[in-house]
DNA sequence: CGTAGGTTTGACTGATCTCAAGTTTGGTGG
DNA sequence: CCACCAAACTTGAGATCAGTCAAACCTACG
């Protein structure tokens, strides 16, 4: 599926529908902004640590994550990306990036430029709350997410991304919760809850045990929703969204 | 010592200066905001899980945190705060708050009307900025504290969180980063960092041994910051301040 | 059909947790 | 000012979850 230019600022529309209540003023206003439709490859870096910015990036298609590492080589992903994120709106206000944005699978993406992004959301009203709440609502994914690592065991951590990313693909309107092809490894499952990848695998094997959920390659069914979410302990309250 | 009405806001200016740009009819409009003083004693719930917004906290005097808990009693806190944070902001544009803030000491804040503190975020837009610059870095600390709880060990893990704290004292003007008191239990340091309270006591005795801080009841001297900062891994770019 | 990346499995290690008993500290009331 | 109490901190010993290392097994793709 190719995306056109039309389709591109549309989902930045929807995006935006979904933050809060837009006008067609706002709308038209969104539609009017410059923008490139670029793809990079998986695995690329979109936003490297310390880089300023120049462009603003909603994905379109594909699967990101943002990445910190330690400086003793330790690698901690801190949140997955899907079509309709917009991955570096910190960047309109922070002078430099404080962690990278790295593509999953192939991804394509419309680039803005920064400097009139921070014009329509100046500009409108309406445009700037739906992006500050969305900024609000990514600290609050962070805050679940520390809470994730800090405190729950290797199963409940596991479950508890997949819940997220099931949940959140329903409401970015991608497919159902209950089947869906998984885009990123048990490494990157592993970097994403503080555990290793010998780890994630065992757990996915204990969760197919328990029969809450089927794997085959990376398509997951979640076959007992109400007891896969308690294993769990996920709450979708932290998401902030509808659906 | 004794807050009175008139430090208050200037507190809230503070703040907003250090966050960005501000003319003097931005700061006149923030003096001008209704407000109360109140307190309220160490252990006290300023804010709880669920609940609606109706006032904006600054805090004044004192120290609080954030906290989230597992189904099954685990608890997490998420950040540390101190004087001149803003406590709930996201309180402004997200329904329901979607984690408790707690005093660790006893505590002094200023009270504002939430709507009059969403009036002044539309109607000046340099104080709009600040405060979205101020979500921004909330955001970019959360991060920061994934990778913590993640993927660093406990010894890192406790100098990174005294590193922060120190580094957020000196950035809000309340003393040195070289020496100061502890206002969190070793219970409070536990939940921060995803560890028990028993590994924390011997993670500073080790800190200790390592010979990089003095203890003295709660108060604490970072005797070697060069060596400290190296031990957690601790680089301040992500905090976004001056100082 | 060969290769590389990803996943699974097994055996062993080790960091952190748990439980439990002491010790110190700080606040309170006599 | 001192005695007492509760909370916080320290210390020890044993248990456990997750980490490490290494080999084998898939599977996708050139």
């Amino acid at each position: 599926m190719a995306i056109d230019d039309n389709d591109a600022l549309t989902k930045v529309v929807q995006k935006l529908d979904r933050l809060g209540y837009l006008e067609d003023s706002d709308r038209d206003a969104v539609r009017a902004l410059p923008f490139e439709v670029k793809t990079a490859p998986k695995d690329h870096f979109l936003i490297r640590e310390g880089d300023e910015a120049t462009d603003c990036c909603v994905l379109l298609e594909g699967y990101a994550c943002r990445t910190k590492t330690t400086s003793s080589g330790g690698r901690q992903i801190v949140s997955f990306h899907m079509s309709g994120d917009i991955l570096d709106l910190q960047l309109l206000l922070l002078s430099r990036a404080d962690h990278n944005i790295q593509a999953i699978t192939d991804v394509t993406f419309a680039s803005v430029p920064a400097a009139d992004m921070r014009r329509i959301a100046q500009e409108y009203p309406r445009i700037n709350e739906a992006l500050w709440r969305d900024t609000m609502i990514d600290a609050s994914v962070f805050r679940e997410w520390v809470l994730n690592v800090g405190r729950r065991d290797s199963k409940a951590r596991v479950a508890h991304m997949l819940c997220e990313f099931a949940a959140r693909r329903v409401a970015a309107g991608l497919g159902s919760a209950e089947r869906f092809e998984l885009p990123m490894t048990q490494q990157q499952i592993a970097d994403a809850t503080g555990l290793t990848p010998v780890i994630v695998s065992r757990t996915l094997y204990e969760l197919g045990q328990d029969g809450v959920i089927l794997r085959d390659q990376n398509e997951v069914e979640i076959t007992d929703w109400a007891r896969f979410r308690d294993i769990a302990d996920f709450d979708r309250t932290y998401l902030h969204s509808e659906g």
